[in-house]
DNA sequence: AACTCCTTCAACCGCCCGCAG
DNA sequence: TCTGCGGGCGGTTGAAGGAGT
């Protein structure tokens, strides 16, 4: 199955007869910038073709989505937008099952930054920045304690949150995916609510990045392995 | 100056998912 | 239900340039 999937996208665009690899020359930045402006993003396969390129159709979404937009905002990473990358690694990137860290959820909330740059400045920087410190960045926690096995937090959340504090979280209702899992969700939450503790009750998520840490709270006063939260970061 | 090693990051790879037919 | 396609994702690679000797 995944032998004839593979061969399928092989056999698309990106196994054409001299489709060129490598670095993108300045006119052919040029060509797809123009070309993207004029007809907008989507249509990747058929846009090396028409727009007279020789790179493959996902080499071509890759340039444009990671170099060539304007709303690429090029240039260091400050200080600001590091202490963001690294509370939001901390809520979305330090899954205890081990599941995939998240570029793309991070880098949506870090604007005219792009998943490939943080992956990288997370690889090269802060990565080693956190080791340096002595706690590691898988967990955040430092290496003595982080190799414990069993958590130091209780099972079921004591601290109550109101469901639509979550969903305002985004700003957007809709933003809020609708699955069985929001049935599931909803009656989490509201199990939590009646665990009695206040800590959360008023919190108003008026702004996401304002509250990362609040989150975090609630996380690790969570079990992590809960689908719920699953569920709530895929909605962010 | 010449060489080696290290770091950075753009680009590629392999895989996965949702959707349409 | 199955298959193919378009698109998206995280992980990895390798060229280029800087630092160190």
């Amino acid at each position: 199955m995944k032998q004839v999937r593979r061969l399928a996208v092989e056999t698309s665009c990106c196994s054409r007869v001299g489709l060129k690899r490598g670095p993108w020359s300045p006119e052919e930045d040029e060509v797809l910038a123009s070309f993207m402006q004029r007809e907008g993003e989507g249509q990747w396969r058929t846009l090396s073709m028409h727009a007279g390129l020789h790179h493959c159709c996902k080499s071509c979404r890759l340039r444009w989505m990671n170099y060539l937009r304007p709303s690429i905002k090029r240039g260091h990473i400050t200080t600001d937008e590091e202490e963001l990358i690294l509370r939001l690694h901390r809520l979305l990137g330090n899954r205890h099952d081990a599941r995939l860290s998240r570029w793309s959820l991070i880098s949506r909330r870090i604007p005219g930054r792009t998943d490939n740059e943080i992956k990288n400045y997370w690889k090269t920087h802060l990565s080693k920045k956190l080791i340096k410190q002595g706690i590691d960045p898988r967990t955040h926690k430092p290496f003595a304690s982080s190799s414990s096995t069993t958590p130091d937090y209780p099972a079921v959340n004591p601290n109550p949150i109101a469901k639509e504090a979550i969903v305002g979280a985004t700003g957007e209702d809709d933003h809020f995916r609708c699955s069985d899992d929001l049935n599931f969700l909803s009656e989490w939450f509201a199990e939590v609510n009646q665990a009695g503790d206040e800590l959360f009750s008023g919190l108003i998520f008026d702004s996401f990045s304002n509250h990362v840490d609040d989150i975090i709270l609630m996380q690790e006063q969570t079990n992590n392995s809960c689908s719920a939260w699953f569920d709530f970061e895929s909605s962010l």
